[in-house]
RNA sequence: GGCCCUAUCGUCUAGUGGUCAGGACGCCGGGUUCUCAGCUCGGUAACCGGGGUUCGAAUCCCCGUAGGGCUACCA
């Protein structure tokens, strides 16, 4: 087995042609096969000179590791489209040779008006007329012999119909005469997708094209040219769309955002690689979670789905979370220091206590992330003396008469402790509620609030042990200062 | 306009002629608890419509309808 990937550098890769390259190197991996990476730059106008690399760090960081490829090589290369023009050129002559292509010397004006003219009588296809196809042999060289400007078309059969088996949707058909001859080299020497494509995954070896729905309609013009150079063509797997909610198109907003956009914010490789995998993909019975290892092992084709589906960025949210919270200690701080530091609550280069604080108060609201993204305001309270005060929750907790005595107490007990962990902090906080015949919990707010500025966060005795005695008594005391009436 | 694809809870999906149509996200409620989150228990919610085929259709066929794709010297 031998699947590619074959984007093209005109964009920054997004969900959709990610979960496309993510389902194409399940099936390699699962079939002990080949995944290749194949760089299809044959569009001089709209390739993006950092494309190619953005889509290889996009691969990297998802850890769809291609076997054959830019920068691994491989023995079918080069696999940069625009480094095989030679090989396309060859191959478009021998078409010619045979028959099966001719060079079309129509300038684009006519094509544009015989389109317009095609249309407006309602002559299908809207296409090309053909006009160069029916030239006699001296005619052809005339032309050739005058050094106009061409391109190369493929002569597409005029009857018969043209259909294959898809490995996801079953039998499609299309009748010939609904297709125009196609463009296979363009006039400034390079191929078009239709047989750049065709040609490379013959050379290659592909034997299954797993690509998006878009590609559908152009399938039985690859077939037709499979035929013509007598090649075995591959199974074709077509996918369906990724849409948006509610609207349905794809949008900036979540599914065509760059790819690394959630790597910014904080989404785990790993958690959109279950997350991509479901979209459209289901191994039958109810499993959710999957790490890469479970995709690869329970992936296959008929698991895939022929309907479109929703990016529900919800779903994603949850997903993210679960792997959030699986996440062990030490790769919990590794992976979410970044973003302290980004927010400025660290240093660039974290001092040792900072790495303590973060390592030590990181856990503590673990629980509560469902992005890396949210760790530096879920944390902040650690890091920033004084914390930033809810005025609501000030409001609730601290300005109520009775605060006052409550925290004054709890700072004296607080200050008589000779340990100072979650144990000895919660017992001084339980006993203060009893001397003031209170539940517990009408002490342990106004601390927290006193403590953190705010109402909701990791239990209070943990917390106030990850803060230390020292920073914990001076907010309380400034809390006092500042907010709590009676001084 | 033409061609093609698709159609199960709001969303992701299981289902392949006989099921109380299952699970997950979300949402709602209970429990745990110092708050929030988490965890946990429970609830809400679907076979697009109409014809067939069949003893019996979410499952098969046809016709609608709706959504999507393609219709470039872009991929």
């Amino acid at each position: 087995m031998r699947v590619r990937f074959a984007p093209s550098p005109t964009g920054y890769p997004h969900a959709g042609n990610l979960r496309t390259a993510l389902y194409n190197w399940l099936f390699a991996r699962h079939c002990g096969g080949r995944f290749i990476l194949r760089i299809e730059d044959t569009d001089r106008e709209r390739t993006l000179p950092d494309a190619e690399p953005y889509l290889k760090e996009a691969l990297r960081w998802l850890g769809l590791d291609w076997d054959e490829g830019p920068e691994v090589g491989g023995p079918a290369g080069p696999y940069r489209q625009s480094e095989r023009l030679d090989i396309y050129h060859r191959l478009a002559d021998e078409l010619i040779a045979r028959g099966a292509a001719y060079r079309c010397y129509c300038p684009r004006e006519r094509l544009e008006a015989v389109r317009a003219a095609r249309r407006a009588a309602n002559l299908h296809p809207y296409g090309y007329d053909r006009h160069c196809r029916a030239w006699s042999e001296a005619e052809r060289q005339e032309r050739a012999a005058a050094g106009a400007p061409f391109v190369v078309r493929f002569a597409i059969p005029l009857a018969g119909e043209t259909g294959w088996e898809d490995a996801i949707r079953g039998y499609i058909t299309y009748s010939n005469r609904e297709l125009d001859d196609h463009v296979l080299l363009k006039s400034d020497g390079y191929p078009t997708y239709q047989f750049a494509n065709v040609v490379d995954d013959h050379l290659m070896g592909i034997t299954h094209v797993i690509r998006a729905e878009e590609w559908v309609p152009s399938t039985p013009r690859h077939l037709l040219e499979y035929q013509a150079f007598g090649w075995e063509p591959p199974v074709f797997a077509h996918l369906s769309l990724i849409t948006e909610p509610g609207g349905k198109k794809l949008s900036k907003r979540l599914g065509a955002r760059p790819i690394l956009d959630y790597r910014e914010e904080g989404y785990l490789p790993e958690a959109l690689v279950n997350f991509l995998a479901l979209l459209g993909w289901s191994p039958g019975g109810n499993r959710e979670i999957m790490a890469p290892a479970e995709l690869i092992e329970l992936f296959s084709l008929e698991g895939i789905v022929p309907h479109p589906s929703t990016f529900d960025l919800e779903k994603l949210d949850w997903i993210n979370g679960v792997y959030i919270r699986k996440l062990r200690p030490a790769d919990l701080l590794e992976r979410a220091l970044p973003f302290l530091q980004r927010a400025g609550l660290v240093h660039t280069l974290p001092t040792e206590s900072e790495r303590e604080l973060a390592a030590r108060s990181l856990p503590l609201v673990q629980d509560r992330l469902r992005r890396l993204g949210e760790a530096p305001e879920l944390a902040e309270f650690f890091f920033r003396d004084p914390p930033e005060y809810d005025p609501r929750a000030v409001q609730k907790w601290l300005d109520p008469i009775e605060a006052r005595a409550i925290l004054v107490r709890t700072r004296d007990a607080f200050r008589r402790l000779d340990q100072w962990n979650e144990a000895t902090v919660e017992e001084a906080v339980r006993r203060v509620a009893a001397e003031l015949e209170m539940r517990a919990a009408d002490v342990i707010h106004p601390t927290r609030v006193a403590a953190t500025g705010r109402t909701e966060g990791p239990g209070l005795f943990e917390t106030l042990a990850v803060l230390g005695k020292e920073r914990t008594l001076a907010r309380i005391e400034d809390a006092l200062r500042r907010f709590v009436p009676g001084g």
